[in-house]
DNA sequence: TCTTGAGTCTGTAGTTCCTACAGGGTTTAC
DNA sequence: GTAAACCCTGTAGGAACTACAGACTCAAGA
């Protein structure tokens, strides 16, 4: 129960991971994140990881998954009764979906890479491509990489 | 005001675009999307162009952007009225966490294909990195490629 | 032409995933 | 030992959907 050097509360979670305190209060209510030991006083103290759980989270929420699909990969951590179809199903699944959310962000990044190099050091009077670009031009690269 | 033979309902949007009927609406609501033309009896009509703006909606918030995001990139598309300097540092911003998505995904997809493909062709007794990996390895391996 | 059933309309209420207080207790640094 | 900074548990709000309810529209067949 005494403390180690190495814990730390909320806050200090909070800084380096980069998810706010009532985010992570939230993830302990829901599940996401286990319920930490408390000092006497009530304190929550977390340790390295908890730390890299949490950012697991986050970042995996910055690419869209979903808190249930995120429960799903953590899942593969945390519990030892899965059977091994059902582990390697819910891996190829979560690895097809991740792979097609690079190639849409690649394309996404051709456009836009392509937008910002026709431009490159043009004012606005000298560059004939916002017209066009903001015409239709890009409405329809774009979006037509996306289709 | 007649509708062109390419023009179609709501429910046909919603099927092509995987994006559901209350959710157009919705979109509609918040202007994400323009409010359409209507048939007599009153339902939207909508053609491709509606069809392609939705379904580079669905895809980016797939990828994580915000609605408000999206706005940002389709005001590149609707408005006219940005500056060059305006243009170039939203392209920029946008095109910058794009790229550390990529990177992001990419770790996760070497972890999850690493993972499958360790138990190819196993079955549970035969596939001793069921322990390890649940134990601790996927977390801190996968985790730490994140952190 | 009339009917029937699938599709659509507006509006409101619910869900998920946070985010922001309020009112109070705890820690730490001087 | 006391103020400032921190944390606690609620609860209420916002963003981005999602799911009805009750009414209207439309296309196709008897």
């Amino acid at each position: 129960m005494n403390s180690h050097k190495s814990d730390f509360t909320i806050g200090t979670l909070s800084k380096y991971s980069s998810v706010n305190i009532e985010t992570i209060r939230y993830y302990e209510k829901v599940e996401i994140m286990p319920s930490p030991p408390r000092s006497e006083g009530g304190y929550r103290l977390y340790n390295e990881i908890h730390l890299r759980r949490l950012s697991f989270v986050r970042r995996s929420r910055e690419l869209g998954f979903s808190l249930e699909e995120i429960r799903g990969l953590l899942t593969l951590v945390d519990d030892k009764s899965y059977t091994w179809a059902q582990v390697e199903s819910l891996t190829r699944e979560h690895l097809e979906t991740t792979r097609k959310k690079i190639i849409d962000l690649q394309k996404l990044e051709v456009v836009l890479d392509d937008m910002a190099s026709k431009c490159d050091g043009g004012h606005v009077p000298d560059c004939p491509v916002i017209d066009t670009l903001f015409g239709e031009t890009l409405f329809v690269r774009s979006l037509g990489a996306f289709s």
